[in-house]
DNA sequence: CATGAATGAGTCTTCATTCAT
DNA sequence: AATGAATGAAGACTCATTCAT
């Protein structure tokens, strides 16, 4: 009782707030944001269609909060990551690792995140744009922190490189389901090694050359 | 009057059949293949709605053909890499250069490729999810052979590094446009290196660890 | 206000259901089924062609639940009537004067019964067609045992008679209109007594030898 | 080279004309007019949807065209029984052997005659149902000829009979396909006695009645 | 809060017909 | 005669949204 009171009301609300949500990130991710309708969402919550209103304004206002959800968490990464002491190329690390945690437990929601922000409208898309811009320029900040500090490979574009690390993240939702061998932490690891060694300068370790085609 | 005027009824067909999947392939990339509509691909081609129906069976046989196309290039990408000479990594080097530069020469039909795939339904579905895989297993078996031969970081999973690799690449139709600074060419260098890189061994001769959050 | 006010509800969509059943059967007894279109019927019942698909699930569902009604009424009948006592004949007497009476009664609902079969599909039409053939079995069973009592013609071959008799009673729909001189009883009754004397053994009554007509 | 000479051009041109329409009877008879469509024909014909231009002015000319030769047909039977020799009641009798045998022999053409009338529009309409109207009145008029005659069951109707015997016919494009065990003249010998027996005064030789179903 | 009937614009697709070649 | 691309109206059906109950 001194736990979980009896604020019934408002905690159904905000359970089926919740489900609802939860509910169409899963229809979302699976069938796309067009192809979803709002019957498909109601029946996933078990609800009616028509009542699906009481909790949203639109179908795009549903997609809105999705996504705005997911900018928090990737934004609060950032400030986290952007407080931290020590070399940049640290920071940057931190960040790569984190991302790629958080993407491992949220794959169908972030999916959204990147994939569908298309389908917002108007006042929706463009805050929308807004803060993904913002977003990559924290990324590139981090690279060209690194770089100039000289960890990094000179040669190294830094708006490429970002795409280049933002493309490897956006990828884990395409192929991650919970059943895999590794942890995500192994995963995390893995990933964050490649993409850290993507930016380093080693080269000539190896000789990657490849043979010459036109002969 | 020798060469090209007695084609003239074929080529007028050929034309309006190309025209038709190009520009599909502009519209299904901007605004998806679920909410771009018949009546938008006819007026971007020029004809009433009904016309189409001359050329294509279906909404989805136009995706399907549009999708096919792209797997017929990446075939070809995977079967020319394939029988080069010399070491494997210098194949798989060559492989990820090649693929670069096509993804960069057709942004837009390679995009659908890989993100589009999911709205085909029944026989459709199965034949492009079995190419898919195929090549998939293509790239594994490119990774495989070099990470035997040495020329990798043992620590390697191939499967992941499959992903990763496809996730740089299936980036790029996301930012990339004309409109850049870079030629393709240098796009696709400085990707090709990033992504040895993060393949190769090396490791070490950057302390990239990050530094302890929990303190 | 005591029993009927409650019901309210479920009575408007009851009556709504029926109302467009009702409809859907004068439109395609009049044109056909393919000829009918849904906004035909929409408009005969007084909605927007959408708002029919909170009743039905399909055109053809429309279709298979107007045939379905009909089937069980002349299910109906078929086992009402063999359970009667007495002689054979006297039951296949019964069992026509019933099915005019019925088709008398129902002329257009019943006229889809055996002319709109042909336009289900699939599953649908795999039922219809097995309901219509035990139909017809029920009636040559009537026919078998009647002729087995001796009432019947000997000559009479069960099969073609049960078709001469199914004939005569879908003649129905096609001339049977409100407007006539004759009460639905009279008609049964003439109907009946000439398809029993079509079965009945007699001949020889009257010679009706055709003339030679190749003199 | 003697019987079939060289009048290539017209033959031609009049064979395809027949095979237009023997391929559109067989159609409209098995999936009706309304739900063939010009390209079904076309197919079946074995020429473009165009072409059929060539030798028809619309589709429901194709239509007119088939149910006016099946008028014709009819027609002919109607005068060739009117002029026979002796007793009403013979020639009553011829016609029904001969409608049947006529039935029996195009099945699908005459199908189409009374289920596909009511398609047709305007004058084409117009036409046909005072051609039907014609040949009922001439069935009309033998039935009244032979009962005057005292030959048929004085209590009999004219004008239900009629419809009784046009039932009986009407019914055989249903269920009759070639594949059955009695030869077509037996066919027509057999529901011509039943339909003679209908018509014909007996009564009584077998006590027929009902049971009484209310006590 | 929840319902579910109703809306009306929109979806993909088929059709009979025309016409330049 | 034959083609086949093009038309434009009409087909069945779906959808996000509203609102009286």
């Amino acid at each position: 009782m001194a736990t979980a009171p009896q604020t019934n009301g408002s905690r159904r609300k905000r359970n089926r707030d919740e489900e609802l949500l939860d509910a169409a990130v899963r229809l979302f991710h699976e069938k796309g944001y067009p192809a979803s309708s709002m019957k498909d969402v109601a029946e996933a919550v078990g609800v009616l269609k028509g009542s699906l209103y009481h909790y949203i304004s639109s179908k795009e206002d549903l997609l809105f909060r999705i996504l705005q959800e997911s900018h928090q968490q990737a934004s609060e990464i950032v400030d986290e990551v952007s407080g931290l002491p020590g070399p940049a190329v640290g920071r940057l690390r931190a960040f790569v690792e984190r991302m790629y945690l958080w993407y491992l437990d949220h794959s169908e929601r972030v999916g959204l995140y990147f994939n569908q922000q298309q389908y917002l409208t108007g006042d929706n898309k463009k805050a929308m744009v807004a803060q993904a811009r913002d977003l990559g320029m924290a990324v590139r900040r981090l690279l060209t922190e690194a770089k100039r500090e000289g960890s990094l490979d000179p040669r190294l574009d830094v708006k490429l490189s970002a795409f280049f690390l933002m493309g490897a993240l956006n990828s884990i939702p395409m192929w991650y389901m919970e059943t895999g061998s590794y942890s995500r932490e192994q995963i995390a690891e893995l990933f964050t090694r490649m993409s850290m060694s993507a930016f380093a300068c080693q080269e000539d370790t190896v000789d990657t050359t490849a043979p010459d085609l036109s002969r």
